[in-house]
RNA sequence: GCCGGGAUGGGGUAGCUUGGUUAUCCUAGGGGACUGUGGAUCCCUUGACUCGUGUUCAAAUCUCGGUCCCGGCCCCA
């Protein structure tokens, strides 16, 4: 027996159904705010991601050569692929360019709650404007979002990654030392960052107002124990979204995220009910399109995890619309049958989901089938009916049942 | 890459410690009791020991290895 491949998943019906409807809540939530979608390849050049990520990706990347020799890999992530279309496709479209994406992407980990190998992600993307209204209206549509899907438990954190790099540059910590050093802040490891730190010439006590500055979480008041423009302009971001009435994220200045490409605000959404696992949206803004040969150009951007979200919905037992057949059209006799599929035709053109039975089964069971699947009626095609132009509608709910002229038929089913 | 727990019909499970008849039960699927009426009941039926290897007269059960799943670590763009 051939299982699927480590780390993927099949979606059956049921899954899919579920996951067709959130996710047309957060197309539609994007589309409100502005956004417009596209699709990008599956598969890139194996560059592209290198650019962004630095090349240790490679070991976490499904990469591979095709038959020209080319090097491309499976996407691991969507914001290099946006933006990379940006810079080939849309680098003269007006600004500011509001995109969106869905889709799945490849990562080669191992596979734990919440993380695949396979997975889905939907992102949104403000290029070419570098304010604070374009941070808070990103931030207000990832937190639209979440309300949207209905998630009732998480946490919103916003933070802004140019103020520990100036401290961390002002005591003395070169860009080359950078990332490693920010990498341990951003995980509060305070002891394994300061001999990093002290192999860079940091004294203790600049050390310790370091530490002390990632570990300030709170209110917006918060911000007033750090001056400094950075400062301001997260100030200038809570009152945007406090205007749009999109809430208040706590702030919290030890919100890192790894890489370089990161120029200002960044922020997180988890949901705490995820365990281990438990991020569930990422971003910030950035510039990449200068990577990509484009001219350096201003974004911001994030990506919901689609999978782990699910997953948080489930176990807080959100329910969503299951939807049934209209109608299951059974002939009472075999000589019917023709007309039975020239009612079940009908009543498709006519916009009423209608389902038919095709096992020549007897009508007992066709009944039973019908009830489960949950179809609302059953047209009953026999030849009693048939004289008077007429079918039986049944009612399964209820079980009432009555004769209908075959003509009023799709009105009748649709006033349910 | 590391640590730990698992895998028995389509779904859920018993059996495994202590190897031994036809692998348990629930559910599901197909057919029938019921020739034009579902959800109930009864009968018949379909269908499984993750894969390979070793030990043994005998392996679902014990050994080793592979695969996959679950929880956690590392990582997380």
């Amino acid at each position: 027996m051939i299982q699927s491949p480590r780390g993927t998943r099949d979606f059956l019906p049921n899954d899919m159904e579920r996951r067709r409807f959130y996710e047309s809540i957060l197309r539609q939530t994007a589309q409100r705010s502005g956004f417009r979608e596209i699709q990008t390849p599956i598969f890139e050049e194996a560059e592209l991601f290198i650019l962004r990520s630095g090349p240790n990706i490679l070991n976490e990347l499904y990469a591979f050569k095709d038959k020209g020799d080319r090097d491309l890999a499976l996407r691991p992530e969507m914001t290099a692929p946006a933006i990379r279309s940006f810079v080939n496709n849309m680098s003269n479209d007006p600004k500011p360019i509001k995109i969106f994406y869905f889709g799945q992407c490849f990562r080669y980990e191992r596979p734990q709650s919440g993380r695949y190998r396979e997975f889905f992600q939907f992102g949104a993307e403000i290029i070419g404007a570098a304010t604070p209204q374009t941070d808070a209206e990103v931030i207000a549509t990832a937190l639209e979002m979440i309300r949207a899907l209905g998630l009732k438990e998480y946490r919103a954190r916003i933070g802004h990654i140019g103020i520990l790099r100036k401290e961390l540059s002002a005591v003395g910590i070169t860009a080359d030392r950078m990332p490693e050093v920010l990498q341990k802040l951003d995980k509060k490891l305070y002891e394994e960052a300061w001999p990093l730190m002290e192999a860079a010439g940091v004294s203790r006590d600049d050390a310790d107002s370091i530490f002390e500055l990632t570990g300030t979480v709170g209110g917006a008041d918060v911000l007033d124990r750090v001056p400094g423009e950075e400062s301001e302009y997260l100030k200038q971001i809570l009152s945007y979204l406090s205007a749009m009435g999109a809430g208040t994220p706590e702030i919290d200045l030890g919100v890192v995220r790894g890489l370089d490409y990161y120029t200002g605000m960044v922020f997180e959404i988890e949901a705490p009910v995820l365990g281990a696992e438990k991020q569930i949206c990422g971003g910030g803004s950035y510039t990449l399109s200068e990577l990509f040969g484009g001219e350096k150009v201003f974004s911001t951007g994030f990506a919901v995890g689609f999978d782990r979200v699910l997953l948080a919905l489930e176990k807080e037992g959100a329910t969503y619309p299951v939807s049934k057949m209209d109608a299951y059209v059974i002939a009472a006799t075999g000589d019917t049958t023709l007309k039975a599929f020239e009612i079940a035709g009908m009543l498709r053109r006519n916009g009423v989901s209608a389902d038919i039975d095709l096992a020549e089964r007897k009508m007992a069971k066709a009944m039973k089938y019908a009830s489960s699947i949950g179809s609302k009626f059953v047209v009953i095609v026999g030849n009693e009916d048939l004289a008077k132009d007429s079918v039986t509608l049944r009612d399964m709910s209820s079980g009432e049942q009555k004769p209908v002229k075959i003509t009023d038929l799709p009105a009748e089913i649709r006033s349910h």
